[in-house]
Order: structure tokens, then C-alpha cells, then sequence
DNA sequence: ACGCTCGCATCAGGTGGGAAACGG
DNA sequence: CCGTTTCCCACCTGATGCGAGCGT
């Protein structure tokens, strides 16, 4: 059931966006290039939903008049607007028997309707939106967005989300990060995040729980959306890479002047569902915003977040401190995160975690499942890549994306019922509990802990720029085009890059296909990592609340294999590499920090 | 001489903690 | 009074510029 929400498909295919909108800086027209992906997708009657959505009513500032189909359900309509129930919520009414429960890639469910509401009742059991889009050729193009964080997103979800929200603005961690795929290679669309309110409450986090309290303040002003910088852009662009919302910012200051473009404005306090929106323009309709153009919609309910100017659950506060880099100061020493009570799977080791999670390779290319973290490792990928792009996807039998789907199970733990009080709220994780033990390494591979370092990109922009150094044009684009004007001529990125098609296709194949991990590495790999710990590891303390709903215990195994997993699993992509110089190269850096 | 790579230093900006300020 | 917001702090990452070293 839950594997389901890691890859949502569109529920909304012909939107009319009140705020229609091209971005200022948009990029250029890109001559048709050739698609990494193919247009990987599953059958209309899969995905099928109305293709005709209610047009959306004029409320620019009322977020939900993004929202042109009602069935996204955990978008909280004002009731100001009154154009979406509140008993709208994701049904699991459809299953994908063809791809598999694979968590990240598992089948996206069908949209459907059925009693309860999303937010006020998040039973997780449907979370994937499905629809398709009809062309105006008639055509049905599918669409499916994966959220390639997703199992980060699952742990801060676990704990209900927090996001700060400042004057000056706050970026998200997690980060929006997707990656799409069944999109027309040549027509143009523009990128955005729209956040809405999630429920009609506001609320307040007492006695360790959050609880509502009174109604959410329904006059919000201000900008909701965030466009992606690169929009507009050719969905072949889009669905080449992940399509990243590191910077998008969250502000609780209605006046500010860069809202516009660069942040949200959002109010504190009040629980919001980020929603990814394509919007199929065309050449002539550029500044033409009163068209009507081809929109699809996709929403992640482990998104969902409540805004608050300071952190109130301490598990979250660890959660980002333990997965952010520029937290990197406020973590723990190594050993009290393995001793205290609370070192449970919200606290890994800093150390394991941040190195697992910078080592994580983009999630674009093959380890998404395992990868839980948000960032993608320029160190890994100047290292990597260049040796061989085509990365170990296929490397580990840590690799989650096993056939049978369990591994699936490392990156979600069981729901903590008795400690946040907003398990209502949470994704239903059960059906991933019970399976741990037969899929995951021993707890002694705590000790493959990989030291956090420093100079490496954690957001996707950093490594696309590091790619450009590697892979040359096709990736320096990524970075060093600057944002221009809409329609500007860009080179492709993969016309110059024929191999583009051959080694990254079939990862992405190998995706959707679950597939395995050589395990031949990693029986080798824990020692390099080892050492590495051994090495590098120096206790540092630092101040640390402790968290008002305790430890939390019963997953913390789960949670700290699961980073090491992710750790080794990252050695067995640098044993991938196929150059030695690769790989001394990895030695080299592990020993030297 | 020129171009390239590498390492270092610097700076801008992001992070949560904590105390003070604010407001109902 | 209490909950929330704002501000400042120390720490960290990442981008950039500069110079040294090296090869052509």
C-alpha cells in the first residue's frame, strides 16, 4: 500500500492554473532531444481519471484553485472556495500487478474516492495519484512522477514534518526532488510547486503530539507557488534528470518582495501539501496566460508538513539535524548517538548517515530506492560518473529494489503510535514491519559507518554541476545555463550524448524492473568502510535536547541498518566504478578525512 | 607563453539553539 | 502568563577567486 506513494501519477490532466504562469526565468526552447526514458508508463485504464477537470475558480491567492480536480484530496479547500470536501481522500482503489510492490518504483495507485479525509485520517493506503492526461490528439500521455527522496521524506513524515518557516525565508529539508517520466520529449512545460493547506485546522504541538487547535486562517495572502527556474522547459529536459526544489524557500513575511519567485509564503502553525504541477505550454501561449493549457498534477502526501517558526517535536529537529548538512554542527558525538535512549532510527549516526546519504548517487540513476536521502554526492558522481555513469544500480543485495519488494521495507519503519500523538496523520508503515530481520545486514555493520565529511554536494544542483565537469556538455548545461529568456535556443543534452540513451535507460530500466544487486561487493566493501570510521570518527558534543516524546525505540534498528545499508550499498556503487583510478580515488578519500 | 589542474583561502549563505521580544 | 516569533550566534557547506605547479 505504501509502496504506492513513492511514484504518483498525474490525477489531473487538462488544468486551467488561475495563475497561469510562464517563469521569469525561464530556460530556453530545446530542440527535440532524445529521452533518456522512454515513455515509461502503464496502461489508461491503469490511471485512468476524468480527463476533464472543473475548472478551477479565479481565486488567485486561494491555493486550491490549483486544484482542478477534487480527488487529490489532501488538499484542504478554504471553505471560502467550498470546491473540494473535506472527505476527499486518496483511495487505493487500483494496483499495478505489473510493476510490482517495489516501494520507490512500486505501481502508482488509481485515484480514487472514498470517505474520510486525507489529512484528517492518513491511512497511506492511496496515496499515489493516478490519471492521464488526454492529448489533444487524442493520445493519452502518461505521466508518473517519482519522489526520489521519498524514503527521507517517510522518516520526517513518521514524525509529522516540520518546516521552518522565516522572514528571510527557509529552505525545505527535505527538499522537493522528483523525477518524471511519459512526457512528450518535445513539447514545453513549465515546473512548479504549489503548496496548499492541507486541513482546515491549525494547530499546535502539546503534550508531545501535535494537535489541532481551532480553525487554520483561511485569508492567507501571498504567493503559493514556486516556479522551477529552468521552466519552461521540454519535458525531454524534465524527465532527464531529477527535477530539484532545493531552493525553493518558505517565509511567513507577506511582504516580502522575492515571494514571488523565490519563496512561499506560508503561516505558522498550519499543516500544508506541497503539490508538483506540469504545465504543457506552447511557443505562441507564452505570455499568453489566459490559455488554457495541459496541466498535470501529482501530490505526495509524505510531503505534507506543518509550518512552524521553531521546531516543536524534537525528533524532527534531530531528523534535520541528522540529514542536513548544514546542521552538520549541531550533531551528536558518535557514541552517545548509540547509547542514549533516543538513538533510534531519527538519530543514525551522524556520521553514517550523512556519509551514507552524500554518497547516495542520484537517485536518477539507479539507487533511488536505497537512497533515501536527499542529496545527491558530487563526491560520488566526480568519481563515478565519469568512469561509468551507468551506476550500480545493480549493485548490492542491500539494494531495496529486490524483486520481492521487502527491501523496500528498510526505509520505513513501523509508525510510532503512542509518541507524536499525529499518527493520524502519518503514513500507515505497518505493512512494512515484521520484515526487517530477514532483509536487513547485522547491526555490526553500524560500524561501516562512513565519517560525514565536507566538500561534498548534498543538493542536486551541485552535483549536476560537478557532472557537468565529468560528463562535459550535456551535463554543464545543467548548471551553467543561466536562466534565460523563455524559448531561448539551448543545446541538447542528449543529442551531443548518444550514449545517454544506452547507459542510463537501462538503469532506469533496471528500475523499474527491481533490479538486483550484485552481493559479491559487498562482502568485501565493509572493511574499506571500517576503516574508514575508525579513522575518521572524533566525538564531538554538542548541545541536544532531548525529545518530549521520548525514545523511540522500536525502529531504531531498522532505521540504523538502514543507513548503513545505504552507506554500503554506496561502496558497492564506488566498487562499480570499473576504473581503479576510481576507486583509488574512493580509498583515498576515505582515508584522508 | 599559454592553458590546465589542483589546493587553499575567502565569503556568502544555510543550519538549529537559545534568549529576548512580542502578543493574545 | 504562556505560546509564538524574532534575532543573534557558532558551525557548517558550497561557490568562487587566486596562485602555484605542471605539461604542451
Amino acid at each position: 500500500m505504501l509502496g504506492a506513494e513513492g511514484k504518483t501519477d498525474l490525477f489531473s490532466s487538462k488544468d486551467s492554473v488561475e495563475e497561469r504562469r510562464k517563469s521569469p526565468l525561464s530556460g530556453g526552447k530545446q530542440p527535440a532531444a532524445g529521452s533518456r526514458y522512454p515513455e515509461y508508463g502503464f496502461g489508461p485504464e491503469r490511471y485512468y481519471s476524468p480527463p476533464t477537470a472543473p475548472k478551477p475558480t479565479a481565486d488567485s491567492n486561494t491555493p486550491c484553485s490549483f486544484i482542478p480536480y477534487s480527488p487529490s484530496g489532501s488538499i484542504y479547500a478554504p471553505s471560502s472556495t467550498a470546491r473540494y470536501p473535506t472527505s476527499l481522500h486518496l483511495g487505493s482503489v487500483g494496483f499495478s500487478p505489473s510493476a510490482g510492490p517495489r516501494g520507490h518504483f512500486s505501481p502508482a495507485y488509481q485515484l480514487g474516492q472514498s470517505p474520510g479525509c486525507l489529512y484528517a485520517q492518513y491511512s497511506g493506503s492511496g496515496p499515489a495519484l493516478g490519471s492521464v492526461a488526454i492529448r489533444a490528439n487524442g493520445t493519452a500521455t502518461r505521466a508518473h512522477v517519482d519522489l526520489c527522496n521519498r524514503p527521507l521524506w517517510l522518516k520526517f513524515h513518521r514524525n509529522q514534518t516540520e518546516m521552518i518557516i522565516t522572514k528571510q525565508g527557509r529552505r525545505m529539508f527535505p527538499f522537493l526532488s522528483f523525477n518524471i517520466a511519459g512526457l512528450s520529449l518535445t513539447a514545453h512545460y513549465n515546473v512548479y510547486v504549489e503548496v496548499a493547506l492541507a486541513d482546515p485546522n491549525h494547530w499546535r504541538f502539546q503534550g508531545g503530539k501535535w494537535v489541532t487547535c481551532g480553525k487554520a486562517d483561511n485569508s492567507s495572502q501571498g504567493n503559493k507557488v514556486y516556479i522551477h527556474p529552468e521552466s519552461p522547459n521540454t519535458g525531454a529536459h524534465w524527465m532527464r534528470q531529477e527535477i530539484s526544489f532545493s531552493k525553493l524557500k518558505l517565509t511567513n513575511n507577506k511582504g516580502t518582495n522575492q515571494s514571488i519567485s523565490r519563496m512561499i509564503i506560508l503561516q505558522s502553525l498550519h499543516k500544508y501539501q506541497p503539490r508538483l504541477h506540469f504545465m504543457e505550454v506552447t511557443e505562441n501561449s507564452v505570455e499568453e496566460f489566459n490559455t488554457d493549457p495541459k496541466t498535470q498534477s501529482f501530490i505526495f502526501p509524505e510531503t505534507q508538513f506543518i509550518a512552524v517558526t521553531a521546531y516543536q517535536n524534537t525528533d524532527i529537529t534531530q531528523l534535520k539535524i541528522d540529514h542536513n548538512p548544514f546542521a552538520k554542527g549541531f550533531r551528536d558525538n558518535y557514541d552517545s548517538m548509540y547509547t542514549t535512549p533516543d538513538n533510534d532510527c531519527l538519530t543514525p549516526s551522524p556520521t553514517n548517515s550523512s556519509r551514507a546519504h552524500q554518497i547516495v548517487p542520484s537517485a536518477r540513476y539507479t539507487m533511488q530506492p536505497v537512497l533515501q536521502d536527499q542529496f545527491v554526492n558530487n563526491f560520488t558522481q566526480k568519481r563515478f560518473y565519469n568512469s561509468e555513469r551507468a551506476v550500480p544500480q545493480t549493485s548490492s543485495l542491500l539494494s531495496p529494489q529486490t524483486e520481492d519488494g521487502a527491501s523496500q521495507r528498510w526505509f520505513v519503519t513501523a509508525m510510532q503510535h503512542g509518541t507524536s500523538g499525529s499518527t493520524s496523520h502519518k503514513l500507515d508503515l505497518t505493512p512494512y514491519e515484521g520484515d526487517y530481520s530477514s532483509s536487513l545486514l547485522p547491526y555490526g555493520i553500524k560500524s561501516l559507518s562512513m565519517q560525514s565529511s565536507h566538500g561534498l554536494s548534498y543538493y542536486p544542483d551541485s552535483p549536476f554541476s560537478d557532472m557537468a565537469n565529468v560528463w562535459g556538455p550535456r551535463a554543464a548545461y545543467q548548471r551553467k545555463m543561466t536562466p534565460s529568456l523563455p524559448w531561448s535556443p539551448r543545446p541538447s543534452p542528449t543529442a551531443g550524448f548518444p550514449e545517454d540513451s544506452d547507459k542510463v535507460n537501462p538503469q532506469f530500466e533496471d528500475e523499474v524492473t527491481g533490479g538486483g544487486l550484485t552481493s559479491s561487493w559487498a562482502e568485501t566493501q565493509p572493511s574499506s568502510l571500517s576503516l574508514v570510521k575508525n579513522d575518521s570518527y572524533t566525538p564531538v558534543c554538542k548541545r541536544r535536547r532531548l525529545s518530549l516524546n521520548g525514545p523511540s525505540t522500536e525502529d531504531s534498528p531498522v532505521d540504523i541498518k538502514c543507513e548503513d545499508i545505504v552507506s554500503v550499498a554506496s561502496g558497492s556503487y564506488c566498487k562499480e566504478a570499473p576504473s581503479s583510478k576510481g576507486m583509488a580515488s574512493f580509498y583515498s578519500f576515505y582515508t584522508s578525512y
